[in-house]
DNA sequence: TCAAAAGTGTTAGATTTACACCCATGA
DNA sequence: TCATGGGTGTAAATCTAACACTTTTGA
């Protein structure tokens, strides 16, 4: 008899808010919810954390699971934990956002699931409060995405500038001046433009960039 | 028998990272472990979560059952939950960050727990993952100073700019110009200015000012 | 009388913002 | 030939950072 068993133990779950770009606007995944309480109510995707996995590793399961995807950018939004705010049981839930890329999810899988990419403006009310975790999931995102090179998740790994414009346009909610970021661009050389041209969003064609991680990692200072 | 009881509970503690300010260093409020596993070892307060509590009041209750305050000002670090984290048995703990003014706390109280004020730069090493728990509140807590007036929650309600700009030297861990950091201040109208000196701290004495968040709520913009 | 902390403005440099036109191409 | 998105530079305004001396008073 230990000191622990005196206390009531309780239900654990992840809930993945997962975003993808697509059409110039920020999206999440969500799904109708395929069990009680709440069934047939738009809901993020989630699990129990098992008794012998870390949060991390329950997010990344229920994740890999979903998608088939693995080393996926992923960051703990925090943990929700009012009494009642699962209609069943108390359950504790910790919320984990991940960065994908839309074009490398299987339109398969999404449809197995039957998941939707919904404009993150858009939202429908979900299951619990898991429009609170988008909200905050979206704050911490925006925040990160300011200082660090994270947003690239989000894009192929070959993107014109004016994506990756659209991309921040769309995760800050506001217009940005193209000369002015281009310029902040051009500063970091760890974006590097590559002689390739993509034709299919313009007819004059726009040159593709990548992402190079070594070179930020050595050269690192990245501010938008 | 619900979909819930497929799946297995776990203990989930919360663990305040209290901080204060004192002798112009930022301090966290650490004390000897009273039970096993760990007796003895330096640890953050805490406490399991009951099974009709919401995590912020079990963070809440814990803090007044240490402190004997309300109303103190807490925030969410996070979610800790490796396997092993906990050395008896699977805890899942969910560290809060709490701002308290010394002065408010009784010595008396202080000692009956056995708790000392501990320089964040000399924190010895902590029980379980604290240390690593009071990084984050750190990091976290830095980052909400420079964009809300939190940081009045540890001072007096009546303090010399002097001592405020110790404050974010001491929270940023660097040095901060005195005419720079005073021609900030002056432009924030809801950092008042008395017409108290105090004769404590210097021969020649020093201005109080005063916090008046309901000018701030309605002026409203700050930043440091 | 001197040590110790309080208080006070200006200027150069860096950063940020605003802004408008030509280019290449497919339809 | 024209509609569409790609690409480019400059100047004003704002913000930030650096910097030194006088005041007051208790010991």
């Amino acid at each position: 008899m230990t000191y622990y068993s005196e206390h009531s133990k309780v239900w654990v779950s992840v809930d993945c808010i997962i975003f993808g770009f697509d059409e110039n606007k920020l999206k999440v995944l969500i799904g109708r919810r395929q069990m009680d309480p709440g069934r047939g109510e738009w809901s993020l995707y989630g699990g129990f954390v098992a008794a012998d996995e870390s949060l991390d590793s329950a997010a990344e399961r229920t994740l890999t699971e979903l998608t088939g995807m693995n080393h996926v950018f992923m960051r703990q939004v925090g943990a929700f934990g009012n009494v009642d705010r699962d209609p069943g049981e108390r359950v504790i839930s910790v919320a984990y956002y991940a960065l994908i890329d839309v074009k490398d999810y299987s339109e398969k899988l999404r449809r197995e699931y039957g998941l939707e990419w919904v404009n993150i403006n858009e939202l429908p009310r979900l299951y619990s409060d898991h429009n609170e975790m988008v909200m905050k999931a979206w704050q911490l995102m925006k925040q990160k995405m300011r200082t660090e090179p994270i947003g690239f998740r989000l894009l192929p790994q070959l993107f014109t500038l004016t994506q990756l414009q659209r991309l921040y346009e769309a995760v800050g909610c506001e217009e940005i001046d193209k000369r002015n970021f281009r310029k902040r661009i051009k500063e970091m050389d760890f974006i590097e433009k590559t002689e390739l041209i993509d034709k299919l969003s313009s007819k004059r064609g726009a040159y593709l960039y990548r992402f190079n991680n070594k070179a930020f990692r050595e050269d690192s200072n990245f501010k938008l």
